[in-house]
DNA sequence: CCGGTTAGGATACCGTGGCATACCCTAGAC
DNA sequence: GTCTAGGGTATGCCACGGTATCCTAACCGG
């Protein structure tokens, strides 16, 4: 008899997912009971948790209570600068290493990206499997291993990049290179395409908060 | 009144050093109750510290019971796949954020380095020292966390390759190459000297692997 | 009368102990 | 020799108590 539980995972995902999902924001403050009760479980499996999110700097420490980390200006920048390097990287090896299997797997993601056009929330959803199936044809477990930590710190960015006006189409001419580079073997066009690729992205943040402040004041 | 346990940090930081020493090797099992009075703490601290270790890959998961873990001959070329990456853009970034007393504590500890030439053990320990001081210098968080992880997975190789007849005099020289790029400000040669210095660390190490093949054989 | 300091209460975290469960290993029977 | 059943063991969870910290309010000094 299954329990009608929110989600059948472990407390670890399932706090990671609020965060994702935006039940809990940056700043929000996490109190063991509360999630413990919210998720129908004790409070030792939470602790486990919030010590685990703790360490790979989702959650930071105010005084004695741990709260959702924030990203300013500076760690944006430097969460971006990593990524580019880190992606780069994955998509030399990727050109190096990727079965052909593999290759038309990305292919077959481009075509779902193409499919996608105008559902931002869809196309965040692709675009992170787009990105992980590069992780994966790198055949680098650790490099997997940094660049999951990279994309989880990435939950804090509440908005995706791809819902603003014409980057989604933008992203796609970019996905398009980056397989055709890595299709051909060529380790550096694939290196410098998925760079610029991420680049863009980061861009187009920071003229989209710009905007944000702009239109707040 | 002072306990007068073995350390007096949590059991995160004990389980970690005792891996670092050596008291636990790659492939040994690790149990709850056994570290838990070993320690002389309760079994939640070692379930939350193990739980962490995890996540960090450092143990991993064979059934229900944890082993810590190994790195075969491809995990190992992975491994310093990535942390040559992740050097050479903390060594880039350092060149270009480096103040002048971050650059001078880095002279000071090539220094320390020369007085120590033919103490394996010493040795490493300056050699930790520098290379943070590197990833510090970058003045990027983000960078110095991946890096932390990188270097708390190479606690899992039992030998330094700073051990190896001659290699402590060639770091030595490639570290004054590293420092003399970050102080000129010239981040692709520091880059550059940095990605070398870890491609010869991992070339001695294999080399001295294979030596001790042949000789077991 | 206002500001700073201190003391007290409350709250939330950390660690301990114990219980249930699931898995593994072994021994016995077919 | 193989399959099954039973016991043992380690893990996962829970409830509770101690303790450190934070907030608040009252008191004292200026």
């Amino acid at each position: 008899m299954a329990e009608t539980k929110p989600q059948m995972k472990d407390a670890y995902e399932m706090i990671l997912e609020a965060i994702d999902v935006g039940v809990y924001r940056p700043g929000d403050r996490l109190v063991e009971s509360e999630l413990a009760v919210r998720f129908g479980v004790s409070r030792t499996p939470i602790r486990e948790a919030l010590q685990r999110l703790e360490t790979q700097s989702l959650l930071t420490r105010d005084g004695r209570s741990l709260i959702v980390a924030s990203l300013d200006h500076n760690q944006l920048a430097e969460l971006y600068a990593v990524r580019a390097e880190l992606e780069g990287l994955a998509a030399r090896l990727a050109a190096r290493h990727a079965a052909p299997e593999e290759i038309r797997v990305l292919n077959d993601l481009i075509e779902e990206d193409r499919a996608l056009l105008g559902d931002p929330a869809a196309l965040s959803r692709a675009n992170r499997r787009f990105h992980k199936q590069i992780h994966l044809a790198s055949h680098n477990r650790f490099l997997v291993q940094q660049l999951d930590l990279v994309h989880r710190s990435m939950a804090l960015l509440a908005t995706t990049s791809l819902a603003v006006e014409g980057r989604d189409e933008d992203a796609l001419a970019e996905h398009e290179r980056i397989v055709t580079a890595i299709a051909a073997g060529d380790g550096d066009a694939a290196h410098a395409a998925l760079k610029e690729h991420i680049s863009k992205a980061f861009e187009t943040r920071l003229k989209h908060d710009a905007a944000a402040v702009e239109a707040s004041a």
